[in-house]
Order: structure tokens, then C-alpha cells, then sequence
DNA sequence: TACTTGACATAAG
DNA sequence: ACTTATGCCAAGT
């Protein structure tokens, strides 16, 4: 019965993230409201055909890109992400470090 | 029902 | 930073 909704509510999480921005499955399934449901995402991808759809944004949790390397699919969504200007290289994005931010804002010099 | 598969995540080594 | 082992969940066989 919510099948669809589940469904709806995670396209409508992918088309929230903004442009030049990227997402984790994982981020993705818990904005949309269903915690642990990463796979289903993957699933809902894997099956989508929008092109509209911003599906470029969303990686794996450590910043990489899921579908399998060259692939054609993989192509095209390096090309998507640098034509916003997110900055891919070897296939991956880079992770943001907020322990390392965190770090230098409480321990950094002068503190 | 049992087993396999997949655009995943996280902890350990 | 990279690889392996486990856990996970929905669908397909």
C-alpha cells in the first residue's frame, strides 16, 4: 500500500538535493524518512528512467561512485557532477571531514 | 519457504 | 587509505 509512497518519498528526497551538492544512499533513505532503507534507494535507482531526476548526486557513504567503474552509466555521471562543478576524481568525490573541522575549531591554535 | 542478488553501510584489520 | 567481513532490506527465482 505505502510501497508508492516510500518510493515517492525518496525520489522527492534525491530531488531536494541541491545543485553542486551530493548525498549518500544511506542520507537519502533517512531524509525521505526510511532509516536503513540505503538498498531500496539503490533499488528505486536502478529502475529509474527520469532523466530529470537528479540521481547524479547521490553516492556511496564514502563518497564514491556506485555503479561499477567505465561503466557508461559511471561516465555520465562524473560528467553530470563536474558540469555543476563537483570535483570527481578517480571515480570518487571528496568526503567532507567534520571531525578534522570540528577539531581545528575547538583545538586549533589559540585555544 | 529457502536461497540469491544488488547503483548499500559500517566496523575491523 | 584499502580490503574483508557482517549486517541489512526488498525483490526475484
Amino acid at each position: 500500500m505505502d510501497e508508492l509512497s516510500a518510493e515517492a518519498r525518496i525520489l522527492a528526497a534525491i530531488r531536494a538535493i541541491p545543485r553542486g551538492q551530493v548525498a549518500g544512499y544511506g542520507e537519502v533513505a533517512r531524509r525521505a524518512g526510511l532509516p536503513g532503507r540505503a538498498r531500496l534507494v539503490a533499488r528505486i535507482l536502478s529502475g529509474n528512467a527520469d532523466t530529470a531526476l537528479p540521481w547524479h548526486r547521490v553516492l556511496r557513504s564514502d563518497g564514491r561512485i556506485a555503479l561499477p567503474e567505465n561503466s557508461r552509466g559511471w561516465h555520465e555521471q562524473v560528467q553530470r557532477l563536474r558540469a555543476e562543478g563537483v570535483r570527481v576524481e578517480r571515480g570518487r568525490v571528496r568526503v567532507a571531514k567534520p571531525a578534522a573541522d570540528l577539531d581545528a575549531a575547538l583545538w586549533g591554535p589559540r585555544r
